[in-house]
DNA sequence: CGACATTTTGATGAAGATCAAACTGGGTGG
DNA sequence: CCACCCAGTTTGATCTTCATCAAAATGTCG
């Protein structure tokens, strides 16, 4: 890893291919460093929007509460993401985003980022294009929790985290690390602590997946992805822009 | 409505204000006019991409469908809404997008739509917030059909889309359209068909709302907010552009 | 070791799915 | 104008999945 920007710059290169000087710019961009603890929050519903945090190291995710305290997680952060470009046109946040361990981030400002969009297009449209994904990921999220048994939904997360990780680089074989609770999982999943752990253990008994200490190892992937009904598509992670470019390149 | 792109400047100028410019380039390009029966796809999963859809008239919807054949709906399209500005960006689509009534849109295409954003920032600017909107959304959608019990689903989705139509002047007085059958709201609550006639009906008895004969009578709003758990801040209809905007402007 | 979080196990209960059938109402064609 | 059809709605009965509650086991860290 050369540059607190290398994993960005990986992912967003799944979708836009970046010139010298828009990585360059990326580089100098995030060179201010700051440590979060586990469980801590990055931002706070209700908050004003401030800067962006580029995650380098460590897991993080978005969630609401509900009144009852429950609560839900509606995505996950993980290295090389950003969060939250969007604060730079909303208001306010109409969610928060908590780490879920110790994450090292990177802080561009506002500001900062609204330059770099309007002095290179091809970053913009980059970061349209990773924000994009995200929603994509999103809706899937909405089939998980709305059509998927327990067991489908978790293969089916797994499923997304190992790919995402895999993108970036971040898995070792057929593992990766995933350093959350069951707890936190059902939160993810919309299912009780309970049920997570019966789940789990029904996986881990059938050989087809092991979670434990922090480690998520997949065994059966193709037998995963199957029941968890997983179809990579809406990652977008397979070099996906749209033919038009070149056309684009000519017309700016 | 004097021109076709009339409601869709109502809605981006929730987010960006634009100037005149803008709003007659995005006149002048919603000419091309198109109808749609109800029930067809405007787009279909695994497609790639083709222009955009400005929803002049009518309903639609993003849905997924699931290997047994159930589907879910990940969305609702009303009039003034782009489907699918993302488009532009990813190669193919990882969902459809099918209409509930008959339809009417205005086609821009790929290359127009990427003109207008390079040409006038401003509108850039104005998609991008339509689209974190819309995801917000969907984030939203995670947590309806992940924590809420069906009552509480279906009174959350009734608020949702009664602000969207009013928000866009298609409401009167207490009561809106909503051109779908008890199936189809099965299909975005993530419920059988049945219990959602049993919701449905449970909300008439109890004089909270009427669903009948495709409109939408809210009856006691409050109470309905209240039993939905809705907050309308995830739909950033308040003027929410962030404070920064001027400062953008010295900087273009 | 002891305190604490996390995982595991068991028992019970509730929300909502599923299956099946009756009912309603608008539209069509004879 | 009536008979019929079909889509959509309503009702009832049964079954599954998962939540909830409670408590024991395990593991971790100071």
């Amino acid at each position: 890893m050369e540059s607190n920007a290398a994993r960005l710059i990986r992912k967003l290169e799944h979708g836009v291919p970046l010139g010298h000087e828009e990585k360059r710019a990326l580089e100098e961009a995030c060179t201010s460093v700051q440590r979060f603890a586990a469980r801590d929050d990055l931002v706070k519903e209700g908050d004003p929007t401030q800067g962006v945090n580029l995650i380098l190291d460590g897991y993080a995710c978005r969630y609401k509460l509900l009144s009852d305290g429950r609560r839900q997680i509606v995505g996950y952060f993980l290295p090389g993401d950003m969060c939250d470009v969007r604060v730079c046109i909303l208001k306010r946040m109409d969610h928060s985003i908590g780490t879920l361990s110790v994450v090292k981030t990177a802080v561009l400002s506002r500001e900062h980022v609204l330059f770099l969009m309007e002095r290179y297009p091809r970053l913009a449209r980059a970061f349209w294009w990773a924000t994009l994904v995200e929603e994509s990921i999103t809706r899937e999220w909405v089939v998980n929790v709305g059509h998927r048994t327990a067991f489908e939904r978790a293969a089916h997360l797994f499923c997304e985290v190992f790919a995402r990780l895999q993108s970036v680089g971040l898995t070792t074989g057929n593992s990766c690390e995933l350093p959350v609770t069951q707890t936190e999982l059902a939160d993810a999943l919309a299912l009780s602590a309970v049920h997570v752990n019966r789940v789990l253990m029904e996986m881990r008994h059938t050989g087809l997946v092991t979670f434990r200490a922090q480690r998520l190892t997949i065994h059966d992937h193709d037998a995963l992805r199957s029941v968890g009904g997983f179809n990579s598509g809406y990652l977008h992670l397979d070099g996906s822009l749209a033919p038009v470019h070149s056309e684009l390149e000519s017309a700016g």
